[in-house]
Parts: structure tokens; sequence; C-alpha cells
DNA sequence: CCTAATCTCTAGTAGAATAGTAGGGATTAA
DNA sequence: TTAATCCCTACTATTCTACTAGAGATTAGG
């Protein structure tokens, strides 16, 4: 039941293209650096973003990674889902499980709660709230 | 995002007590084999149920494992996190996490959601769901 | 066209975690 | 006393995680 840092990272990542909010790409180096994230690695998630269609990249000089759709219509459950594979009940060699086995039924409302979550988060959502959350801390520092 | 199968053998060994609901020892053999569990693995993750405080033991002939508690008061989150270690968001080397981090909140979110199912959910749950899918296919086989 | 700055692609890898196995020792009922 | 059980320590193959290395392809600007 835990996230993987490499889901993390790639959240941290859209995140950091979401804040930025322009059309004009974002180099890797810069989100490495400003997400704290070792920029081989990163280099790699982003590549993986691309190819499931949230991202969008130019190469060359001036180049950088993009959001392929508006930050309102990628969610958090998108992303995870796309680095570290569907949420899911153990994988086990349970294949013939007897059909009145209670489980399923409770994975199912685990993946129905944890959904809930995720897949109505998007990004345009983070953004607003670190936004507030920033207006507060300097209010506070003002007064 | 996942369950280990370690996890998912220790809720079928604790559902599998709770089902037979006397105060009888049952043998580890048996659970192992009505659960489909290596035998030598069941007995690693029922000693850890035991020090947890969940399962209790009698050895010698005739001896075996039982719940220390009633099921209505064993949850599935209880076993998981016994076994698994807490629910967490990635165990990362943020420490220095900017203190308007958007992402803290969501993964506090995702774990009340969580919870909500598996701290709600207790064994006598478990059983009572399975008792009713049981006896619908038989009505239905019947007819 | 040249060059420097980018992204892109293939490979490898150290360390930890997972899912077990092996073998005997301690305890108890009959 | 003995047979059946749980208990305890150690070992291990395989997979996964979180990276790193190095070179190739592409583009903007001069």
């Amino acid at each position: 039941m835990d996230v993987s840092v490499k889901g993390e990272y790639a959240l941290r990542a859209v995140f950091e293209l979401s804040r930025h909010g322009d059309p004009q790409p974002v180099k890797i180096a810069k989100i490495a650096e400003s997400q704290k994230i070792p920029q081989k690695f990163l280099e790699m998630i982003l590549a993986q973003l691309k190819q499931g269609g949230y991202l969008g990249s130019r190469r060359g000089a001036d180049g950088g990674y993009f959001l392929a759709r508006p930050p309102d219509q990628i969610t958090v459950g998108d992303i995870l889902r796309q680095i570290d594979g569907p949420f899911q009940a153990p994988k086990r060699p349970f294949e013939s499980e007897p059909t009145d086995s209670p489980f399923p039924e409770m994975w199912e409302r685990v993946e129905r709660a944890l959904s809930c979550v995720v897949d109505r988060t998007t990004f345009a959502d983070l953004v607003e709230r670190w936004r507030q959350k920033r207006a507060k801390r300097v209010l506070n520092w003002q007064i």
C-alpha cells in the first residue's frame, strides 16, 4: 500500500509543468533541479509520461517538455497509473478463487475509495491549493 | 499501490479462523491447505500475527492457532499494517519538502479514504458477507 | 553549414524487498 | 514415551527499485 518514489517524482514533474503554465517547453535540467530529482532518472520518467500522451516535447536548443493537455484534464491517478501500473489487489497465484470469497469485493471497495481521491484530483486543483497555501504564508509573513 | 501476497495470505488465514468460530485451535497445516498457502511461509505469517496480539496458539499434539479477540474486533487494516507496515506516501529522500507542497495533504486524503474501508471492515463483516453470498448461491442452485 | 544545447535510446547495476525453503528444537496430549 | 504440533534461525532465488553511463538524434541561432 505505498507509492513508488518514481511515481512521486512523476507527480512533481507534472506539477512543475502545470505550475509553469506557459506553452513554452521547460528543460529537464530545470525540472530536475527545482524538484530535486536525479536528472537521468527524470529523463526516463518524462519519456514514459510522453508516451502515455500526457506530455509533449521539443528537442534541440531551447527544447524541453510541456503538458499535452490543460492541467485540469490530467489527474493524479492518470500519472500514477502510467508510471506504476494499475492499483491492484495482490497479483497472486490465486486464479482459482472460490466464487464466494469475500475479498475481491473488498478490494473493489478499496479501489473505489482510492479512485475517489486520485481520479478526482487534477493538477489544476493541486496548483490552486498550492497558490492558496502560498498566499496565506505570505500574508502571515507580512503581519 | 498494491498489497503484498504475504498480506493477502494473512487476511485469508485470519478469515479462516474467524469463519471457524470455535475456540478450538486450528492447525497450521489445515489453514495452509484450505487457503492454499505454502505451509512454511504461513508459519512465519502466523507468528507475526501472534506477536501483534491478534492470534494465540497452543503447541503440541492437538495444538494450533486461534483468534485472540472476537472477529468483530479485528479489522482488515489491523492485519495489513501488522504484516506490511503502515500505508504510506513514498518514504523518499524528501525530508526537506517546501512547506507549501500540495502533496502531503493529498497523501493524507488518500490515507483517509483507504482507512475508511480497511479500518471499518472487520472479520465479522467478512464472514457475514461470505455467508450471505453462499446462501444466495445455494438458493440459485436449488431452483 | 556549424555548433552548442537539448531530448532520446540502449544498457547496465547495486542494493533491497519479496516470496519463499530447510532443518531442527521446544512443547504438549494421549 | 512418542507422535504431533508450534517455534526459531538461517538461507536463497528472483524480482523490483532507483538509479547511472554513454552515445545518438534533433533543433535554434549565428
